[in-house]
RNA sequence: GCGCCCGUAGCUCAGCAGGAUAGAGCAUCGGAUUCCUAAUCCGGGGGUCGCAGGUUCGAAUCCUGCCGGGCGCACCA
């Protein structure tokens, strides 16, 4: 099986999402909704006055109608593409906008003619210093120190709320992540899929949508059933009745030993002797019971929780998936047919066999894909439909699921699954995370699951650290092959990520401890009360700049489904801040507390408390802990 | 054979819903510490963005075809 293979050729993405065996339809914590809490008093606030460069688009836009209002260029032209962002060389200005190439074709007339007009107009605003062309046709834009230093202020009036914005206008999203198979607790591959997921649910709440967090526990198939051979051979070794040589597929799981014992003490020897029929569903429910303990408390280890946990033997049995049948039949997407033969390689034991068919191909699948499997039991896909069906219809209109890549060849079937079944209502977006390697020392770690060699999250999380595992499982995309070293993840050094971010933390933290030993006032009021015209250093003005990106960053990130991004942004954050603070070593009146001069030192202490905050906060999307010292 | 993902500096990877002279870390070479944490910083060298076409004012980014690697390919999950 995929998700069991990758793992066992020594990887680790396999996210599993197969069988199991749990009871009840939905379970769910009590938890404050606080991550994805609504904030109205906030809303004006989320307007563009947040982020800079919204606001300058506002201000071209502006600068076009008026354009075209006295005829200087045509009425009614498509602004959709227009751009405002920081551009690649600083020598370019602060900002950039593509106005006059976007719009050239459109008004027929040259760009650097439409940019010229543009400069022209926007020249003249109030925020900004400078406004020059560029060939082909770029207006390159310098605004006034003010307007930073203005922008740094807001950044404090918000505080932890700086950066959230109603991008996804309360949208309901359905992030399904983790869903590893009820067999095992998690282990390193697991771990990756999860915290993508995780991070990936705090970003998209952060940026206005309404997110539900979701665990698909697989108990519905034959895996429970070899989990529960499993069990029973452990349950005869207890009791002295030699069961001889593990089968082959049937789990080795220590884990499983305890189990069985637990059976032996509380139920005795009475499933001894007894034919399968008798024990198996009993030692199956048991199993899952057992594994999905294990695996709630290696989320916890993680720092994870799940707003819902749903069962697919539940969904099964509460008829969900012939109501998903009937609702595809209605629409004439359901027939019995026969499949052709795989192509490629040949199948030894493969026939024709007609079977009930889910049209999969009218939505772009290469095949149509099996309902039913010829012993008469649901196949997988037809629960996974079914659950699918089930999100949408508690109200999810975007369900974002993370799987292993090895699960690659799933994707099309259940995009078109959930493009029937909601009448394309409904979008489906799966990531794939690829496979984890480990390291200790630069040699790869060797994993086999057979083996039972597999590295347990639990022990990994045990020797680096949830945060330090949390942050290294964001630090590249979820579509590339990660290297994870185990003695480089706690080393504290520049070239480990985490610590680099933390550090910068923590030297702000230092400073605010020093500020308060000289006397100032460090509460949030006395800071935003700072004489920011103080700020007159360009490395300094420099570090608000990049303050002031944070937003775009958010909405970037949200939009791509990529929170690596916000790794990557607060590495750079904490680089320009160390830079600056090294500056200070080697030109003392750039140090950040000035004894002589308390008006500067106040204006940088504001200054930092907006870094720290930002750093604090993409951390907390990450669900890493910020620490205040480094020792 | 088919589908999906990937191919960027010696190595590991970013590259912001197509934007200007493609970036970072490691490695390498050279510098900075009486002073807020040197667990840091500054600088040098290093590139046919796999190859070839196409779309576009503009392509690492979008499209097509090759080459190379990963994952998957009835009735498993």
């Amino acid at each position: 099986m995929p998700a069991r293979r990758l793992a066992e050729d020594g990887g680790a993405a396999g996210l599993g999402r197969d069988g199991g065996g749990g009871a009840r339809l939905y379970r769910r914590h009590d938890r404050p909704l606080c991550r994805a809490r609504t904030r109205t008093h906030l809303q004006h606030a989320l307007g563009p006055s947040m982020n800079l460069y919204e606001t300058m688009l506002e201000r071209v836009r502006e600068a076009l109608a008026r354009l075209a209002e006295r005829g200087e260029l045509p009425a009614g032209l498509d602004t959709s593409r227009i751009t405002v962002e920081p551009p690649r060389d600083p020598a370019h200005g602060q900002m950039a906008t593509n106005a006059a190439l976007v719009l050239a074709r459109q008004a027929r007339r040259r760009p650097l003619e439409i940019a010229e007009l543009l400069a022209g107009e926007l020249a003249a605003l109030p925020e900004v210093a400078s406004a020059r062309t560029a060939p082909p046709g770029f207006v390159n834009l310098v605004l006034h120190d003010d307007v930073w230093r203005r922008q740094l202020r807001t950044v404090l009036e918000l505080g932890h709320d700086y950066g959230r914005t109603d991008l996804g206008r309360r949208e309901r999203v359905n992030v399904e992540y983790c869903s590893a198979n009820p067999t095992g607790p998690l282990h390193v591959g697991h771990g990756r899929g999860t915290v993508v997921g995780d991070a990936l649910a705090n970003l998209l709440a952060f940026a206005g949508y309404q997110v539900t967090r979701e665990y698909y526990i697989n108990d519905g198939g034959g895996q429970i059933e070899a989990l529960a051979r499993s069990i029973y051979h452990r349950y005869r070794e207890l009791l002295g009745d030699d069961p001889g040589p593990l089968p082959e597929g049937l789990y080795p799981l220590e884990e499983l030993v305890a189990v069985a014992r637990t059976i032996v003490e509380e139920e005795g020897a009475r499933w001894l002797g007894q034919p399968e029929e008798a024990w198996l569903d009993h030692f199956g429910r048991r199993g899952v019971a057992a594994m999905m303990a294990l695996i709630r408390e290696d989320l916890e280890r993680l720092g994870v929780r799940h707003d819902v946990f749903t069962s697919e033997r539940a969904l099964i049995e509460a008829g969900r998936i012939e109501e998903a049948i009937a609702a595809l039949e209605a629409r004439g997407l359901v027939y019995v047919g026969t499949l052709p033969p795989p192509k490629g390689r040949p199948v030894e034991d493969w026939e024709p066999t007609p079977q009930l068919l889910f049209r999969a191909t009218a939505f772009g699948d290469d095949v149509d894909r099996p309902l039913r499997r010829s012993n008469g039991a649901w196949t997988y896909f037809a629960a996974d439909m079914a659950y699918h069906f089930d999100k949408f219809r508690r109200g999810h209109t975007t369900l974002i699921d993370v799987w292993g890549a090895d699960h690659g060849g799933y994707v099309r079937r259940m995009e078109a699954a959930v493009a029937a079944l909601t009448e394309e209502r409904a979008r489906l977006e799966v990531l794939l995370c690829q496979i984890v390697h480990l390291y200790e020392r630069g040699e790869p770690v060797r994993m086999s699951k057979r083996a039972g060699t597999l590295v347990r999250l639990r022990d990994v999380i045990e020797r680096v650290g949830r945060d330090v595992f949390r942050f290294m499982m964001l630090t590249r995309k979820n579509d590339a092959p990660l290297d994870f070293d185990l003695e480089k993840a706690v080393e504290q050094s520049r070239d480990n990520p985490v610590f680099y971010v933390q550090y910068a933390h923590a030297r702000i933290c230092s400073v605010f401890r020093h500020a308060v030993e000289m006397g100032h006032a460090v509460d949030p009021d006395s800071l935003r009360a700072a004489d920011l015209d103080r700020l007159e250093d360009p490395g300094e003005l420099e570090l608000v700049r990049l303050v002031a990106e944070w937003p775009r960053v958010v909405v970037a990130a949200a939009r791509a489904r990529e929170p690596h991004r916000i790794a990557f942004y607060l590495h750079d954050l904490a680089g320009s801040f160390h830079s600056l603070w090294t500056r200070g070593k080697e030109d003392a009146t750039l140090r950040f507390l000035l004894a002589d001069d308390p008006a500067r030192t106040q204006a940088r202490l504001a200054m930092l408390a907006a870094v720290r905050g930002v750093i604090a906060n993409g951390l907390g999307i990450m669900g890493v802990e910020p620490v205040e010292e480094l020792h």
